[in-house]
RNA sequence: GGGAUCUUAGCUCAGCUGGGAGAGCAUCUGCCUUACAAGCAGAGGGUCAUAGGUUCGAGCCCUAUAGGUCCCACCA
C-alpha cells in the first residue's frame, strides 16, 4: 500500500512517541535467560546534580550504539542505569542553595541537612535520567539504581568491613590535602595543579652560636613561596653532600618571630642546585617536609585551623587568614632585617578540583585504603590482556598511575555520603568497625558508642558499581549471569578516579574483572577547541540540539569522524550535515513507498536484474564490513560506511538506475524485482544504521513494514554467499564508469541536461556488450541519451562524434552541433597523458625484479590486471586520436 | 623533570594490521531532472610538519628536529 510521508523529516513528535512505544513494549528490559548470551554495560552513573552535557551525550550515545547492536545480534543485552550521589559536588550545591536562604549547614544540623539532601535528590535526581531518555538511551530503567540506595549502601559497608578486617583499610594520622572552603580532606586525585603567579621570599634565619647566643652575623638563607608556614617550621634542611653547609649541620637556628630553636638537618631530599640549597621544614604543612620530619623525628606543629586561619600555635597571628598572616609575617621579617629580597615566581599550586581553592596540606586522622597489594591484580589484568583498553595507548596512562600508587584517603568530612561504619567507645576510645552500631564496647563493655562522623569518598561506592548494581553482596542470579560485564564506556579523564578503582575492586570483591573492555572517548570541545565550561559560557546544550535537529542528528554528529580517545570539536555545521542525512534517508524511503503497489508487495522470488544483484552485493559487503568494524569498536568508521552506502551507492546510483523500470516499464516482473530490491536493501541498511539513529530508522521501518514490528528487536543483517555477485559488481562498475565519462564530457562541453544525445557503445568484448545491452534502460537515462546503440564496430557513427574511452569499450556521442575538433583532440590527449602516467607506475612496479620476488602474489596479479586494462584503454585513445588527426 | 598525543585539501577531522591520498563544511560551474534545493551533476584544491632511516613499496614502522595539546610529578 502506498503511504504518504512528509517531504522533510521532522523528528519532533516522532521521537517521544517511539521512545514511549519501546518503553511500553519493554524492549529495554533484560532478564536472566540461559538460552542467550548476556551482553552487559553499566552506565557511568551521572551525578544527581548534573544536567546532560555534550560529554554525557557522547558517552551515552556510544553505549546505546553498542547495546542496540548487540541486542539485534541476539545477545541478551543489559544496559544497567543509575545515578551517583556525588557526595562533595552535591553537598556543595546544597550549601549554595541554603546560603541563598540565609542558612548554613550547621544551622540545620546533620539530620536536617540530610533531609534537605534527599529532597534535592528527589527533585533533581530524575532530571538527568529524563534527559538521557531524550537521547534515545535504551537502558533497562526497571533496574535503575542509585549509589546510596539500600543495596549500594550494603555493598559499601560490606566492602569497608571486609577490607578493614583484612588490614587493607586503616585509620592513620597522615598528611592529607585539605580544602579549607569545603572543609574536608580530599584524595590526591582530586588535587589539580594550576600555574599561578606568586612570589619567592628570600628569608634568613640567624644561627645560634655554641655559646647559646643568637648570632647577628651568621645566617642561613633560603627562599619560600609560603612564608606564613614558618610558624610551623621545626627544622631547616641541607643536602648532606653540600660542602657549603657542612659546618652548620647539627647546629641550631633561631626561628624568628616565634623564637623557637630549630635544628639544621642533613637530608638527601634537598636539591643542592636549587636556590641556596637550603629548605625550611614544615612537617605539618608540606608532604615532602612531612617525610623529612619523619626521618629526623621532628615535631609536627599544626598552625592552621580547618578554615585556613592561623590557630593558637601561631601566636599573635592567631585568627588571621593564611594570606593576611603571610603579609604580616613578611612585613615583620622585613622590619627585623631578615627579609633578603622578594622575587616574582610562577609556580604550580595545588587546588581543589571542585572549588578551585588552594588546598592546604595538613596532618589529620583519616581513613585510608592500602593500595600496594590491592593494585596487583589490576595491573596484571591489563598487562596480560584480560582487560582490554581502547585505544591501547591508555595503558600507558593506566600504568603510570598504578606504578606510582599511594594509599587512598577515603574519609571525607562531609555529611552527604556513606557514613563510615566505625564506632568509637565513649569511655575507652576503642574503635569498632562493624556493619551496624555495636551494642557495647567489646573492650570495656561500655554501652555508649559514637559513630565516626565522616563519610566516604564518593568514588568508594562507584568503584563497586559493576557488581553492586547487579545485587552484590547477595549472590543473585543477575550477578552470576551478567557479571563480569562486557564493555565500559567512559572518558579518559576519569581513568584514575574510577576505572582503576573499579578494576581492583572487582578483583578483590568478586575475584573477577568488572568488564572485558574499556572503550574510551575524548572530550567534546567547542568549535575553537576549548573545553566547554560554565565559566566560559561556551557550552552547547545537547537538549537544544535535539530540539532543533533531532536526537538522531546529534548522535550521528558525535560519532562520525571520531576515533576512540580523541577529543572532538562541535560544530553546528556538522549537525546540519547529520540532519541532512536523516532527511536523505527519509526521502529515499518516501520514494520507495510512493512506488509501492496499493496492495502489499507479494514477490518472494524476484527475477533479479544485474543492477539489483550489484546493489545486493554491495550491501552484502557493507554488512560484513560494518559488523567487523562495530565488533572492534570502530564506531565512527562503521557509520561512515553506512552513510556512504546509503547516500552514494543506494540513493545516487541505485535509485536512479531503477527509476525507468518503475516509471515506464510494462514489465511487471522487472518492476517487482526493483521494488523488492529497493525495500530489501533499504531495510537492511536501516538496520545497520539503527544503533546510531534509532528514531528515524524505527519510524521508516514501521511505516514500510507494519506498525506492530520494531527494528530495534529485529535481526542484525547477516553476510550471505547468496548475495555475492562478483560479475554483476564488475559489470555495473563499468557502466558507472561510462556514465561518469559521459557526464564529464557533457559538463565540459556545456551541454544542458535537457539536451539528449544519441550514445553508441562500441566494444568487441562480449561481456561488455551483454552488460550494456542488459543495462540499456537505465544507462540511457543516466547518460542523458536519446537512444543507446550497443555494437561491435563503429561503422556508421559520425566521424566528429565525441568519444569516451573506458575499459574494453569506447562510447561515441554524436552531438548535433559541430564539435570543436581541436578541443576534442586536446581532451583526448589529456586522457592519453593520464593513462601514460598510470602505465608508467604499473610498469615501474611490474618491471622491478624485487617487487616481483617479494610482493604478495595477489598484489602482483592486481597490478597485472591494471596493466592490461590501461594498455587496452591506451590503444583505444591512440586509435581515436589518429582518426581525428587525419 | 617524566610520559602520551597531534601536525593530512581553505576549515574540522577520518584513514584498521605498510600496497595507487578520503569525508563533511567552504569555494567554483551547471541544473527547480515527477524522493529529496536540507537536493542533483561536475570542478578546483594536499612534496600527508621537517630531515634521515628500514622496506620491492611509507601518511602508516624506526630515529632526530620544530611547533601545538594533554596527563603525571611538584624544586622549597
Amino acid at each position: 500500500m502506498s503511504k504518504e510521508l512528509a517531504k522533510t523529516y521532522d523528528p519532533k513528535g516522532i521521537e517521544d512517541r517511539l521512545y514511549q512505544k519501546w518503553l511500553d513494549k519493554k524492549y529495554f528490559h533484560a532478564e536472566v535467560d540461559h538460552s542467550k548470551t548476556p551482553f552487559t554495560i553499566v552506565i557511568p552513573p551521572p551525578n544527581i546534580t548534573g544536567q546532560l552535557h555534550m560529554g554525557h551525550a557522547l558517552d551515552n550515545t556510544m553505549q546505546d550504539i553498542l547495546i542496540r547492536f548487540k541486542r539485534m545480534q541476539g545477545y541478551n543485552a543489559l544496559w544497567q542505569p543509575g545515578t551517583d550521589h556525588a557526595s562533595i559536588a552535591t553537598e556543595v550545591k546544597i550549601i549554595e542553595k541554603l546560603k541563598e536562604e540565609g542558612i548554613s549547614k550547621e544551622d540545620l544540623g546533620r539530620e536536617g541537612f540530610l533531609e534537605r539532601a534527599w529532597e534535592w535528590k528527589k527533585e533533581y535526581g530524575g532530571r538527568i535520567i529524563s534527559q538521557l531518555k531524550k537521547l534515545g538511551s535504551s537502558c533497562d530503567w526497571d533496574r535503575e539504581r542509585f549509589t546510596m540506595d539500600e543495596g549500594c549502601n550494603k555493598a559499601v559497608t560490606e566492602v569497608f568491613c571486609k577490607m578493614h578486617e583484612k588490614g587493607w583499610i586503616y585509620k592513620g594520622s597522615r598528611i592529607i590535602n585539605w580544602c579549607p572552603v569545603c572543609n574536608t580532606s580530599i584524595s590526591d586525585a582530586e588535587v589539580e595543579y594550576t600555574e599561578q603567579a606568586g612570589h619567592f621570599w628570600h628569608i634568613k634565619y640567624p644561627v645560634i652560636e655554641d655559646d647559646g647566643s643568637v648570632s647577628t652575623t651568621r645566617f642561613v638563607e633560603f627562599a619560600t613561596t609560603r612564608p606564613e608556614t614558618m610558624l610551623g617550621d621545626t627544622a631547616v634542611a641541607v643536602n648532606p653532600d653540600d660542602d657549603r653547609y657542612k659546618d652548620i649541620v647539627g647546629k641550631k637556628l633561631m626561628l624568628p618571630i616565634v623564637n623557637r630553636e630549630i635544628p639544621v638537618v642533613a637530608d638527601a631530599y634537598v636539591d643542592m642546585e636549587f636556590g641556596t640549597g637550603v629548605v625550611k621544614i614544615t612537617p605539618a604543612h608540606d608532604p615532602n617536609d612531612f617525610e623529612v620530619g619523619k626521618r629526623h623525628n621532628l615535631p609536627e606543629i599544626n598552625i592552621l585551623n580547618d578554615d585556613a586561619t592561623i590557630n593558637e600555635n601561631g601566636g599573635k597571628f592567631c585568627g588571621m587568614d593564611r594570606y593576611e598572616a603571610r603579609e604580616a609575617i613578611v612585613k615583620e621579617l622585613d622590619e627585623m632585617g631578615l627579609l633578603v629580597k622578594i622575587e616574582d615566581y610562577s609556580h604550580n599550586v595545588g587546588t581543589h578540583d571542585r572549588c578551585k581553592t588552594t588546598i592546604e596540606p595538613m596532618i589529620k586522622q583519616q581513613w585510608f585504603v592500602k593500595m600496594d597489594e590491592l593494585i596487583k591484580p589490576a595491573v596484571e589484568a591489563v598487562k596480560n590482556g584480560d582487560i582490554q583498553l581502547i585505544p591501547k595507548r591508555m595503558e600507558k596512562t593506566y600504568f603510570n598511575w598504578t606504578d606510582n600508587i599511594r594509599d587512598w584517603c577515603i574519609s571525607r568530612q562531609l555529611w552527604w555520603g556513606h557514613r563510615i561504619p566505625a564506632y568509637y567507645c565513649d569511655k575507652c576510645g576503642e574503635v569498632v568497625v562493624s556493619p551496624s552500631m555495636p551494642e557495647k564496647c567489646p573492650k570495656c563493655g561500655c554501652e555508649h558508642l559514637t559513630q565516626d562522623p565522616d563519610t566516604l569518598d564518593t568514588w568508594f561506592s562507584s568503584a563497586l558499581w559493576p557488581f553492586s548494581t547487579l545485587g552484590w553482596p547477595e549472590h543473585t542470579e543477575d550477578l552470576k549471569y551478567f557479571y563480569p560485564t562486557d564493555v565500559l564506556v567512559t572518558g579518559y579523564d576519569i581513568i584514575f578516579f574510577w576505572v582503576i578503582r573499579m578494576i581492583f575492586s572487582g578483583y578483590e570483591q568478586m575475584g573477577e574483572k568488572p568488564f572485558k573492555t574499556v572503550l574510551f572517548h575524548g572530550l567534546v570541545r567547542d568549535s575553537q577547541g576549548r573545553k566547554m565550561s560554565k565559566s566560559l559560557g561556551n557550552g552547547i546544550d545537547p537538549l537544544e540540539i535535539i530540539d532543533q535537529y533531532g536526537a538522531d542528528a546529534l548522535r550521528l554528529t558525535l560519532i562520525t569522524g571520531n576515533a576512540p580517545g580523541n577529543d572532538m570539536r562541535f560544530y553546528y555545521e556538522r549537525v546540519e550535515a547529520s540532519r541532512n542525512f536523516a532527511n536523505k534517508i527519509w526521502n529515499a524511503s518516501r520514494f520507495i513507498m510512493m512506488n509501492m503497489p496499493e496492495e502489499e508487495l507479494t514477490v518472494t522470488d524476484p527475477v533479479l536484474e544485474p543492477v539489483d544483484k550489484w546493489i545486493l552485493s554491495r550491501l552484502n559487503t557493507l554488512i560484513r564490513d560494518v559488523t567487523d568494524n562495530m565488533e572492534s569498536f570502530e564506531l565512527g568508521i562503521a557509520v561512515q560506511k553506512v552513510y556512504d552506502f546509503i547516500w552514494d551507492e543506494f540513493c545516487d546510483w541505485y535509485i536512479e538506475m531503477v527509476k525507468p523500470r518503475l516509471y515506464n516499464s510494462d514489465d511487471q516482473a522487472s518492476k517487482d524485482a526493483a521494488l523488492w530490491t529497493l525495500k530489501t536493501v533499504l531495510i537492511n541498511a536501516l538496520k545497520l544504521l539503527h544503533p546510531y539513529m534509532p528514531f528515524i530508522t524505527e519510524e521508516i521501518f514501521c511505516t514500510l513494514q507494519s506498525e506492530e514490528e520494531s527494528i530495534m528487536i529485529s535481526k542484525w543483517p547477516q553476510y550471505q554467499e547468496a548475495w555475492n555477485f562478483d560479475k554483476e559488481e564488475k559489470d555495473i562498475e563499468i557502466i558507472k564508469e561510462a556514465v561518469r565519462g559521459i557526464r564529464n564530457v557533457r559538463t565540459e562541453m556545456n551541454v544542458a541536461p535537457s539536451k539528449k544525445a544519441q550514445v553508441f557503445v562500441v566494444s568487441e568484448n562480449a561481456d561488455i556488450i551483454n552488460a550494456f545491452t542488459e543495462g540499456k534502460l537505465f544507462f540511457k537515462s543516466l547518460a542523458y541519451a536519446s537512444e543507446v546503440t550497443v555494437k561491435k564496430d563503429k561503422a556508421g557513427i559520425a566521424e566528429d562524434a565525441v568519444s569516451v574511452v573506458i575499459a574494453n569499450a569506447t562510447l561515441y556521442i554524436p552531438f548535433a552541433e559541430l564539435v570543436d575538433l581541436k578541443q576534442e583532440i586536446e581532451r583526448l590527449e589529456k586522457e592519453e597523458k593520464r593513462l601514460e602516467g598510470e602505465l608508467n607506475r604499473v610498469n615501474g612496479m611490474l618491471k622491478n625484479e624485487r617487487f616481483l620476488s617479494k610482493a604478495p602474489q595477489a598484489k602482483i596479479d592486481e597490478e597485472k590486471e591494471k596493466l592490461a586494462k590501461y594498455t587496452q584503454m591506451m590503444e583505444q585513445v591512440k586509435e581515436r586520436l589518429s582518426q581525428l588527426k587525419k
